[in-house]
DNA sequence: GTGGCCGGAATGGTATACCATCCGTTCCGT
DNA sequence: ACGGAACGGATGGTATACCATTCCGGCCAC
């Protein structure tokens, strides 16, 4: 395409799917990335010429991947002045969990409901892949292998804007789900979910299901609220993932 | 044609202020009042160069409204090549009527255990209103008053991403559910579904909420399947909404 | 000493010129 | 006569120059 841009734009990013073509897409994954491993702090100010210098790119496609950042809730706009890191409250963090419990309930009746075999067996593959890399201390690996087993429930549910609106809060909380998956304390549970919905499925099971993801997302919260209650308000916790994610670079 | 002062106006963005102000903002709720009044027909493509000239600005900022109106789902974005008015399957509709109930049931738990006794008491207002325009006739009003109840429910459930996504899906069915409201036939059904929301919220019976709701949207899909089901397919209803959007206000 | 006003720098918003890609058409070759 | 490749127009994507607004620092008046 465009000899000058030599672009990093390496390809492992656990967020998006379908970003890898147009510029801004890539250029949000970019920032995204820098934004959930705190490279771009909370509340810290992007402008707009110095990251389009920065990332050798001209400010129109980074405007527009800034745009896509703040429908996704990770940047704030303001009319007239530089887009902000979102610095989202506990309790802002806590109703969006709500809502994902709720999408993601929807998403288990439909899935034990339109569920296909094929799709029932590829879950089990992930289910099995996960547990295999928790045993081996895969932490990265196993929180993006466990989105991608949500993502696949969802879409094993059969309803496009179901999947849409789901991807938009996964992204929105990678950071605090992020956060949860460090915690090891609850892996046998965070586990035995997972098996319990995969057994769901394959007994076409909707209350187990439901409480499956009850207890996946009780434990979430649990985790949310201990780790961002007490202490961190405002200001987040930086160092806190900034380890983990930054090897991609 | 459109009186300047009267828009009806989805009002998208329940959840974000900063709407009114900025002009992409502005251009994109001019677009959307000519996607879903069907000045501009589903399936036909908006070519940036034409519209901007036509409406005066530079292409820059008629981009970003093309964006905003993208990410409501009103068009499709395609790579390349111009974007085009959504034209959205039966099928479709129903997977995002179907997302929206879910919403609203929560939406309804939510409300039942937090409302406040101004909330309601505004709620109830409205539930007035609505009735003692419906006698009327007045079906515009109606429409509007009927969104800003369901809106005002949502909103007493105090969760912010709730009512954001709620607002997208809201917006995202304006259209369909501008048709459903022309149905009069179950005009009673309706009023009595809001008759016993609010009854609802006011003895904080989930139970009945639900019940109340689960009627609301099984009439909704009902009239849907009907109007969009048997005949049109791809070429939706053009006339319809066209002159009756235009009196709102 | 303090408060208000003014001016310049910084920065997002907008306009516009240029480039890359896609599509329809035409023309050549078989 | 038919099919494919090349040309040209149309159109979205990108870069860049310019404008408007905001913020901040310093100056002046009180």
């Amino acid at each position: 395409m465009r000899g000058s841009g030599t672009t990093p734009d390496p390809a492992p990013d656990p967020a998006s799917d379908l970003a890898d073509r147009t510029r801004p897409a890539a250029l949000a994954r970019l920032l995204r990335r820098e934004i959930l491993t705190g490279v771009l702090p909370p509340g810290s100010a992007i402008k707009e010429r110095d990251h389009a210098d920065r990332l050798g790119v001209s400010r129109t496609p980074l405007r527009e991947a800034v745009r896509i950042l703040a429908q996704e809730g990770l940047v704030t706009l303001r009319p007239l002045r530089s887009p902000l890191v979102a610095q989202p409250a506990l309790e802002e963090v806590l109703a969006e969990i709500a809502v994902l419990r709720r999408l993601e309930l929807f998403s288990g009746e439909l899935a034990c409901a339109n569920a296909t075999p094929a799709e029932i067996k590829a879950i089990g593959a992930l289910v099995a892949a996960i547990a295999r890399d928790h045993a081996q201390g895969d932490r990265l690996d196993v929180f993006d292998l466990d989105m991608q087993m949500h993502r696949a429930i969802v879409a094993a549910g059969h309803n496009a804007a179901l999947m849409r609106t789901h991807g938009e809060y996964l992204a929105r909380l990678f950071r605090v789900r992020f956060l949860s998956a460090r915690e090891r304390a609850d892996a046998a549970r965070v586990l035995a979910d997972h098996d319990a919905m995969l057994r769901a499925l394959q007994t076409r099971d909707a209350a187990l299901m439901d409480a499956a993801i009850t207890a996946h997302f009780d434990g979430l919260e649990r985790n949310i609220t201990r780790l961002l209650g007490p202490a961190s308000g405002p200001q987040a916790d930086e160092g806190a993932a900034g380890d983990a994610g930054a090897a991609g670079g």
